[in-house]
DNA sequence: TTGCAATATATGTACCTACATATAATGTAA
DNA sequence: TTACATTATATGTAGGTACATATATTGCAA
């Protein structure tokens, strides 16, 4: 590991902009490997846990699918066929709401729930993990990044 | 657009670092779509496109297919299936190496070239407007991001 | 009330990914 | 030379994405 040039062996940056573009998608694909892999180990996958994460939010409220999306923001919704994958797994429960039958309720099940205690303290400590970096740096950061996005 | 807060609307982080984490991963997924919907005018994904540009530095030589894996890094290859589909559309060609039968040559044809002519411009202008952040911001981000991945 | 726009979700397609495994060519040790 | 590990690439599977479109229900205006 070292600077992003290293990293992809590219000497000549067109510009400083350029270089910043390039060090954060690479750095959050970095991050979403890492957290991908030790998801792995539950069968889980990042959406399907940012998913369940926001079930718990709910819970013991169930969210509809519409709610899902407009969490997962940015994501063009394929909040449906997660929640499918979900319910296999027996994470989550679906039912068609009563009050708009066009919607549907999805809660996040007992043995969702206790999935994710156990995920959590794992989470916490591999997010713990990056502490290379100040608090104070995290903090830089953050407003950079949400400068950035203007 | 506003903090990372605001965007996935979670209010309470569990830490800074929590907070770093999920904002890296979700700018870069953020400056990836911009990007993809650029690169989609052109019929071109952002993949595809990395590795035009891998193969135009390697121009007039060829690249095997290995050299590719190489510089997409943290990418588990599917170089493989990625030149197929630049090739379908004319942008490489492809030819077993001479000196070693296993590996296969690929260059980057005369059409990919004057492709990735024409796109450079536009990538240039569309990473020069994220100057709402200075030079200096995007040297200290450069700075922290390269310190974060240790 | 009836007809139509809007809404909530589902589905089809084409692309992407990681990981496991297959195939073919090469290098090498016995 | 022959058998075997290694290497370069390809392929299968299961998951992910964006975008377009289909379906069912609802809301509302004429």
């Amino acid at each position: 590991m070292g600077t992003i040039g290293e990293e992809i062996q590219q000497k000549k940056f067109i510009s400083e902009y350029h270089k910043m573009v390039m060090n954060i998608v690479y750095t959050g694909n970095w991050i979403t490997a890492l957290n991908s892999s030790h998801l792995r180990k539950h069968n889980l996958s990042p959406p399907q846990f940012n998913i369940l994460r926001i079930l718990r939010g709910q819970h013991p409220k169930p969210a509809t699918v519409n709610l899902l999306i407009e969490r997962m923001l940015d994501k063009m919704s394929n909040a449906s066929r997660l929640v499918d994958r979900l319910k296999e797994k027996g994470w989550v429960e679906r039912s068609t709401n009563e009050n708009d039958r066009r919607a549907c309720d999805v809660l996040i099940s007992k043995k969702g729930l206790s999935l994710l205690k156990k995920i959590d303290e794992e989470q916490e400590e591999w997010e713990e993990s990056f502490s290379g970096i100040t608090k104070a740096e995290a903090k830089e950061l953050n407003r950079l990044l949400d400068k950035l996005r203007g």
